[in-house]
DNA sequence: TGAATATATAACTATATAGCTATGCAATGT
DNA sequence: ACATTGCATAGCTATATAGTTATATATTCA
């Protein structure tokens, strides 16, 4: 119960659900994602972390910055594998979501932080 | 996305789990939930009603009773259709819903409120 | 070594949410 | 008509959550 709970509270709300729909394109690092959904870097690492937690997506550290990525389904628990695959087919007609997508196809983790 | 967070947020509860859970097993009133769940009659109220903004749950009044059931999946969004489907494979094995599912099998509504 | 950059954490504030009690409303039965 | 019962709503309080700024940590590079 505890986990489920986690994994859904993790996936239900607005900014976590766009990093996900972001991840599922290419994998970001931190300030591109801040970039892209114009909240402060703190509020960002912290919703990853959640995410995170809840096995939804996972990150490793390549010098300077942390690439995050969709965790995979043989990684996780029933429930993030089941919340990812669903998601996939979910929001795509999303006007938000749209919008945000063609920003994170574009964003350059060289130059976000100017 | 709007349907989408009221569908996940709906969901992403431990008492309106439970709820869910035992409507998986039959039809329930207010009263009946109550009792089993152990909280306040308008907290029940509240969530019950949450879950039927989000499509999740339906009601019908029966006379003094409001009956309250699972919505079906061709009368509801995707989202909810999804989450009412993978519902039903999870948290078999959780202790408090088991147990709670066990008093949800012999509450009766007509002495529920004594 | 020291500056710059990416990320994480701490501390705080504002808002959202869940619980409660009290009360209103509708249906039942005498 | 009136009392009873089931449920919903209003109003309140406590807690949880998300956002902020400030700061710490770690890596890169001159």
């Amino acid at each position: 119960m505890r986990e489920y709970l986690r994994v859904m509270k993790a996936a239900a709300d607005g900014p976590r659900v766009k990093i996900l729909k972001m991840l599922e394109m290419r994998d970001l690092c931190v300030c591109e994602m801040q970039a892209v959904l114009g909240i402060s870097q703190p509020s960002v690492s912290r919703h990853l972390r959640l995410l995170e937690d809840a096995d939804l997506v996972r990150s490793e550290k390549e010098g300077m910055w942390t690439n995050f990525r969709l965790a995979r389904p043989e990684e996780v628990n029933q429930y993030s594998k089941a919340i990812l695959e669903q998601l996939k087919g979910w929001l795509k007609k999303d006007q938000s979501i749209q919008k945000l997508l063609k920003q994170a196809q574009v964003v350059d983790r060289t130059t976000c932080g100017s």
